[in-house]
DNA sequence: CTATCATATGAATAGTTGTTCATATGAAAG
DNA sequence: CTTTCATATGAACAACTATTCATATGATAG
């Protein structure tokens, strides 16, 4: 491996932030990464819905569909009120809007 | 699987993207969701770099290094210059950047 | 042309992850 | 209390992915 650049490596070594916050970073985009999650998310962003009304939309299983939820719901994409034996589910915050139409905007170029 | 919400189910539906898009956008933001091309952006982010500047940065293999950066091109997320026997990779455009710090914000609350 | 250097690529492997199936929890109704 | 309904959870399996090792490409210097 390689020539001389230990002058600049050294440079930018400085500049990166913690692996422990490059590690949380990727992890939460990680949660983004999937199709399903993904589908769930621009559902909610449309309107809260409840676990058998997403199962539903998205024709999957409801088994499948909670166990994403609680992946979104840890990364705190989401978040839940119950209602009865109904558990709904809406988007956490903005910031989760914000990041998808991003996203869009890269994909649609 | 569930009571009966038809006519909600029915109204996101027609609000929701082809699936064909937002699998463009999980496969996007799969590609943010891995702590080693997050670091490697981070860093193209502080400056431009070749291949064995990363892989010395990060303390890792070249192959491993451009093995991810193939992933990240492909994505144009980076974009690459070749000058003699090297190759500088950076940034592909101010996306990368927003989508990051976005992510960022998100992380450190 | 040959040797060397920087990078790329293919195959193999180990680790991770999403879905399914079966079952558990927990709330409301009778 | 028991049944029913909505959701959650655990184990198992299949599919995917990141890294390593070995090797190939492609450019420059001699």
């Amino acid at each position: 491996m390689g020539h001389n650049h230990e002058t600049i490596v050294k440079w930018v070594a400085r500049a990166m932030p913690d692996d422990e916050v490059l590690y949380d970073l990727a992890e939460l985009f990680r949660v983004f990464g999937d199709t399903t999650r993904m589908r769930i998310l621009y559902a909610l962003s449309e309107k809260e819905l409840c676990v058998c009304a997403i199962a539903e939309l998205l024709h999957m299983q409801q088994s499948a569909i909670s166990h994403q939820l609680r992946i979104l719901k840890q990364a705190k994409l989401v978040a839940s009120r119950r209602e009865g034996k109904t558990i709904f589910y809406r988007l956490a915050d903005d910031h989760v809007r914000i990041i998808i139409d991003q996203g869009m905007e890269h994909v649609e170029e």
